[in-house]
DNA sequence: TACAACATTAGAGTGTAGTCTATAGTTGTT
DNA sequence: AACAACTATAGACTACACTCTAATGTTGTA
């Protein structure tokens, strides 16, 4: 697949896809046996990590953390240790983070009984 | 109440809540019987509201968003059924991300078991 | 073969949310 | 009076995550 096939499928741009890709989240790769052109080619392994991407990005993750879950997940930089401790690490701020939302609600909740019963 | 006060009372640093003075998200005062000088003057109402700032921002609102919280809550720019309707959207996307931060723990957990049954 | 539609790279520009610097004036302490 | 510590303002600078432009080359269709 080309870069557009992807930015299709995937709904990102393929503006975008290059920026991930500057950033080390994909790897596109070039097909040897083509002399004519150096496109990217893409399998659908980029097409999960680029979901994933989109996922963790609007739950509020950098693009340096999705950076490392998906080395922890797919590529060989690190031990297996080193791997489930980013992980669990993630894991936890997640929990964090649903706390926080829990604690948000709670309180948007209250302002809204106060505009209820006037006052504010 | 003078600028640094606030700050070490929030955490906040001054230049940071002078920046929120100036997007709008509060307000000094002041004090009209002093003319020596031009001091802002901070009260408990902006404690609350930079506190709620805090625990707003690091679930991913944006300041624009923030703002229209606080403004559906503290101010009359709105009518009290545009107040509410403001306050039942933010509470809409909170269960969006809350949802969305559920799916991701599971996402991860797969990515464990993975690692932990060296699938990668 | 003309040409639209695609590909690449480098680098510039945008919006968000701060963060810092410089300048100038004010307040409180010795 | 000297001086450290505070205050305000304008504007420069930073990091992040895109987003776009320009230049150049390639591919596929009429």
């Amino acid at each position: 697949m080309l870069i557009n096939e992807i930015a299709k499928i995937t709904g990102i741009s393929a503006h975008t896809i290059r920026f991930y890709e500057k950033s080390g989240l994909i790897e596109g790769k070039r097909d040897e046996s083509i002399k004519t052109n150096n496109y990217f080619h893409y399998d659908e392994e980029t097409i999960e990590k680029l979901e994933f991407i989109s996922d963790a990005k609007s739950i509020g993750f950098t693009i340096r953390e999705i950076g490392q879950v998906i080395d922890a997940w797919y590529n060989n930089k690190y031990t297996k240790d080193e791997k489930l401790s980013i992980l669990d690490k993630k894991l936890l701020s997640l929990e964090q983070k649903l706390k926080e939302i829990k604690e948000m609600k709670k309180q948007i909740e209250e302002f809204k009984k106060d505009v209820l019963n006037d006052k504010c």
